[in-house]
DNA sequence: TCGTCATTGATTGCATGCAAAAATTATAGT
DNA sequence: ACTATAATTTTTGCATGCAATCAATGACGA
C-alpha cells in the first residue's frame, strides 16, 4: 500500500508527454514570474510549486536552476528561491543592451528584409496605432513588443534572436507594470512611424538610430516615471 | 549493509560545502566542453560523469539543464546530451553579436574609465605584444580575452558583462582551436594597437567602431582559415 | 541474405528518502 | 517582559529507486 507511490500518486499530469515537462514547467514558471503573481523579492518554497504544478521537487529544481541562471529568480543557498528583485539600474542597464542588439537587429534587417516582412510589421504597426487611439495599453504593450519580435527576427541572427528574447524576458514583468505617461506614449507612437519608414526605405543606419534612441528614451521614461514598478 | 548508503558511500567529495556542488560542478563541466576534452556533437551518458565528478545524478541533471539553457549542450529527450555542434554560421552569428556588444562596452566605458583601469588594460595589451612576439598562441588568446573581458567589465554593465560572458563562454570552444594565419594575426595586434590608442584618448566613437571591425574580421577570419575548427 | 519484429539490456525521467541546514517554536535565565 | 539558548519543525540538497523509453541483439520468415 505504502509502496508503487508513482502509479498511484495523484501527481501525473494527463496527456503530457514524459520529456515535455522540464519545457513546460519553465514556461509555466515564466509566466508567474512575469505575470506578476509571485511578486518580487518574495521567496518561493519548492513545496508549494511542486503542488500547484503537479510534480515533484526533482524536475521542478531543474526548472528553478535555470530560470535562476537566467536571472528571473535568485537561488539563495539552502534556502531556496527567491523572485529577482529588479533595481533602476538592472532595467537602465538592461535596456541599454537591448537597444544595441535592436540597432544591431535593424541594420540586418534592412539587408535582408522580404515584401513580405515588411507588410506584417506593417500591419501590426497599424494594430499598435488603433490600440494607442484607444489607450489600450495591454494591448499596445502586445503589438508594441511583436514589433520589436518581429524587427529582430527580420534580422536573420537567431543567437541575436536568443539573446534579445532571453533579455527582454528578464524585464518584461517591469516594462509590463510600468505606465508610461501619455506624452511619452504618443511621442512612442512617433518614434515607431519614423522608424516603420526606415524599415521601409531599408535604411539600415537610420533604423539602427532610431531603435536605439527608441529604447534609450522608453529607459528615460520607465526610470522617471515608474520607479515604483520596479521592485 | 546495503542501508545507509549515503554516508557509507565513496561518492562524498571532501571539503566542499553542501550548496557549492551546483556552482562547482556548472564550472569544471563548462571547462570540459570549453577545453575540448568531450569532443563536439558526442553524447555524454549522465553514468559517466557522474563517475568523473563523484555526484549522484540529480545535481549533474540539474547542471546539465543550465548548460543546455545556455546553449552549450543539446539536451535530446529520454537520449540524454550532446556536446553543441557549432556551425560556421552559429560562430558567424554569435560574433556579430560580440561584436556590438563589445561596441557598446567601448562607447560606455570611455564615458567612466579611470586611470587605473587604462593603465592595466595598457598591461594586459603589452603582455599580449610579448606572448605575439614570441608566437605563443595560447597565452596570447589568453590576454587577449583578458584585455577584452577588461573593456567590457570597465562598462560598468553588468548586465553587458554577463551576456558577453555568455555569448564568449558558448564559441570559446571554436575560437580556442582555431589557428589564425600569421597575416591575419599580425593585422589583430595592429587592431588592438588602435583600440589601445581610442581607449587612452576616450573617443568611444571610435572604440566602438574599431572594435566592431575588430570582431568582424575576427569571423571573416575564423570563417575562411579555420572551417574544420568549427566541429 | 536481408528485412521485420520481439527480447534483452542500458539510459533517461521522475518520485521519493535521508541527512544537513535553516526557520520556528519552546524554554530558561536575567 | 525580554533576550538568549535549546528543542522542534520545516525546508533544502543530494542519493537512490522505479518505470518509461531507447538502443542493441537475436529470432523468424520471406
Amino acid at each position: 500500500m505504502t509502496l508503487l507511490p508513482q502509479s498511484s500518486t495523484a501527481l501525473k499530469r494527463p496527456g503530457r508527454l514524459r520529456a515535455d515537462l522540464h519545457g513546460e514547467l519553465l514556461e509555466e514558471l515564466r509566466d508567474l514570474i512575469v505575470e506578476g503573481e509571485l511578486p518580487a523579492g518574495s521567496r518561493v518554497a519548492e513545496r508549494v510549486l511542486c503542488e500547484r504544478f503537479g510534480v515533484s521537487r526533482t524536475p521542478l529544481r531543474e526548472a528553478l536552476k535555470v530560470l535562476a541562471a537566467e536571472g528571473l529568480i535568485e537561488l539563495l543557498p539552502n534556502r531556496g528561491a527567491r523572485i529577482a528583485r529588479l533595481t533602476a539600474e538592472d532595467i537602465a542597464q538592461t535596456l541599454k543592451v537591448i537597444g544595441t542588439l535592436e540597432a544591431l537587429a535593424g541594420e540586418l534587417a534592412c539587408e535582408r528584409l522580404t515584401a513580405d516582412e515588411v507588410v506584417e510589421i506593417r500591419a501590426l504597426h497599424l494594430e499598435m496605432l488603433a490600440h494607442h487611439a484607444r489607450r489600450d495599453r495591454p494591448a499596445y504593450f502586445k503589438a508594441n513588443q511583436a514589433i520589436h519580435r518581429a524587427i529582430v527576427a527580420a534580422s536573420g541572427n537567431t543567437v541575436l534572436a536568443q539573446t534579445y528574447a532571453g533579455l527582454s524576458g528578464r524585464i518584461r514583468r517591469a516594462r509590463y507594470a510600468a505606465n508610461l505617461d501619455l506624452r511619452r506614449w504618443d511621442e512612442a507612437v512617433a518614434e515607431h512611424e519614423r522608424i516603420l519608414d526606415a524599415l521601409t526605405a531599408r535604411d539600415g543606419a537610420q533604423l539602427a538610430r532610431l531603435l536605439r534612441t527608441h529604447l534609450d528614451n522608453k529607459s528615460y521614461a520607465l526610470a522617471a516615471h515608474s520607479p515604483e514598478a520596479l521592485a
